[in-house]
DNA sequence: GAGAGTTCCAAAAACGTTTTAGGTTTTACA
DNA sequence: TGTAAAACCTAAAACGTTTTTGGAACTCTC
């Protein structure tokens, strides 16, 4: 079809040319290059010299082709965190990359257009098989992605969990996450506690909640369903949930959001409303988005080590990809960083 | 050295199968299939269908290896980017993938550790040969990087310039975007402007420097190097240079900023100081980052098709890989995009 | 000094495509 | 009916590795 024309003006040199030059058998030059044992200490040594002189560099498609594998793992990434900048996902990438190099594996990042095609990318990276495992993350409490990968054996990893969580996975400890904004919350005298969450299809969201709730319980709230609003980066901001939510009852004095982009926005909501976020109403953020230190009032949120997770799930991809079956799961907790913007309520602030 | 065990539960079918399948030869698959038309319809079909029965994939590797060209891209971010966020950099990444699918060509994705290992990513893609072509950014005016490449003849493709600009680039407008700051502040009344600019080692803040600079000329400012403070995202933030700029002549009545961070950054200095920013001191940033809207004074800053350059990039590097070898060099405008951190200062002010 | 191990190396067979060079059949035309 | 051209297809040669198999030389051990 499409005729590629390829620069002749570097000739590389094939293993043959190493052999040749070197006085050895093609094979040997093999064995001598990816370090197996019984090849003579100084064969070995003018094998690497010469490769070296003739600027030799393993073709790649051929080692691909021959051991039947890519060295490539993939990294899938919806459209949403692109296009609204979720700082998570370039901090996983890079402690990923960090991970898979060391064992010279290739970090290769796809992206998937919208909702909808998030599936048929990585069917369509499994089918072409360029890539010897995927990686993805925003998963569904069922989430047909791992069923299908499942059903095929094909190795693969997930940021979050899910229901059924029989696959290997590293996530942030939501509900522990959920937990410490309660906590917090309560001991500044907070008791009506308002949710801006993030979408409700996520299983990271209904983890948090869980968390949440559990806490309201041990605190003695009982959960009240009219203060939490579902949030969308596009479709409803914090600004909206916020007018919403303080216009429709008996309203929070204190609200935990599910992103820094909602609490950020949230503020907004809160001053057209004529509040003063952080004195009259308490907000908690989410992933210490780069500003959220710098917004007035400055945000109080949770960070999180992300390269610490990249890092992770490259070691547990590369433990499946050497053969172990096991699957991995571990939770990585996240530190609340504390502000401004979360201040005393209710109770506390009459005395 | 480390042995890869393969998941043997799909036996791949390869284009033995089904030339047996379809009793034909295997050159005709591949003809039939890689859409020659050399090749009866009635065949084409035939060939198709069993292929399709088969769950026929070609092996991308034997491909690869055969056509000596592996249909990949790779684009190499800088840590810089990766840590702060900027938004920058997806976007690109969407529009790029979106360009590149449409021919069949993968998108990878390798991120430079430092500042001193980006040339040795670059090396190393190269060297490895496991991509087609390489895109970067954060172009230096004199950039080894691309000394290298076009030494070598290896296809790639910039975001920015440098002093020469005898190669292949897409970006965005500095000058303009620098002429347009200087001109709305100008208009709004403002004579003495700050310059909080982004590190100097990189061509876009030369460039947009230039267009600040001639701007002014053009307004009958003279030039105040006193006015002027490099920053840096992790070293030297907007707050520490504001401070450094008002405590130490006349200050300014205005700061253009490199980037929204800096902005952002810069109103807290501001507000040490017990300045009103967007009252006191007007302030414009760059790149329209997500939170731009939400800060208070909301930040008046530039947006920019970030897709539409990627798109670019992508055409760009798919003529350059058909065979023309004709750089290309494409700039696209900043819309600025008015807010409220951009207020009437100086002479206009006192009316 | 003969058999048994070791140590080191080579030959050759894959891996799964694409492409070249050609061959056979059919069609077109006189 | 014969010949030239067109249409369709095939055989086989790459592409550059890795790995299997085995062989030669050398070192022990009795």
């Amino acid at each position: 079809m499409t005729e590629t024309i390829r620069d002749p003006s570097i000739a590389r040199s094939s293993i043959r040319d190493v052999a040749a030059a070197a006085g050895v058998s093609v094979s040997t030059v093999s064995r001598a290059l990816n370090g197996y044992d019984d090849v003579n200490a100084e064969t070995r040594t003018k094998i690497e010299l010469t490769a070296e002189r003739l600027g030799y560099r393993p073709s790649y498609a051929a080692a691909m082709l021959r051991k039947n594998q890519t060295e490539t793992v993939t990294f899938i990434v919806s459209k949403p965190w692109t296009k609204y900048v979720d700082p998570y996902f370039l901090g996983i990438l890079d402690g990923l990359e960090l991970a898979l190099s060391a064992q010279n594996y290739d970090l290769q990042v796809l992206m998937a257009r919208d909702f909808d095609t998030e599936f048929d990318v990585v069917r369509r990276v499994v089918n072409r098989n360029r890539s010897d495992a995927v990686i993805f993350a925003r998963t569904r409490p069922v989430d047909e992605r791992i069923d299908w990968l499942e059903g095929r054996g094909f190795p693969f990893a997930t940021v979050g969990r899910t229901l059924r969580d029989t696959h290997s996975f590293v996530d942030r400890d939501q509900a522990q996450l959920g937990r410490d904004s309660v906590r917090r919350l309560v001991a500044l005298g907070h008791r009506r506690i308002g949710l801006l969450t993030t979408p409700l299809r996520y299983m990271y969201t209904t983890l948090t909640l869980q968390g949440i709730e559990e806490e309201m319980m041990h605190a003695g709230i009982s959960p009240d369903a009219t203060l939490a609003v579902e949030c969308f980066l596009s479709r409803k901001t914090g600004e909206e949930a916020v007018i919403e939510l303080f216009t429709r009852g008996r309203p929070p004095t204190a609200l935990i959001c599910g992103n820094d982009l909602i609490a950020i926005s949230a503020m907004e909501g809160l001053r057209k409303l004529g509040l003063r976020p952080g004195e009259d109403v308490a907000l908690i953020g989410c992933d210490d988005n780069p500003v959220a230190a710098f917004v007035r009032p400055a945000l109080t949120t949770f960070t999180l080590d992300l390269e610490s997770v990249g890092i992770r799930l490259g070691r547990m991809i590369l433990a499946r990809l050497s053969g172990d079956k096991e699957p991995k799961q571990e939770l990585v907790p996240a530190q609340m960083v504390i502000r401004q913007s979360d201040c005393p309520g209710g109770a506390a602030r009459e005395t």
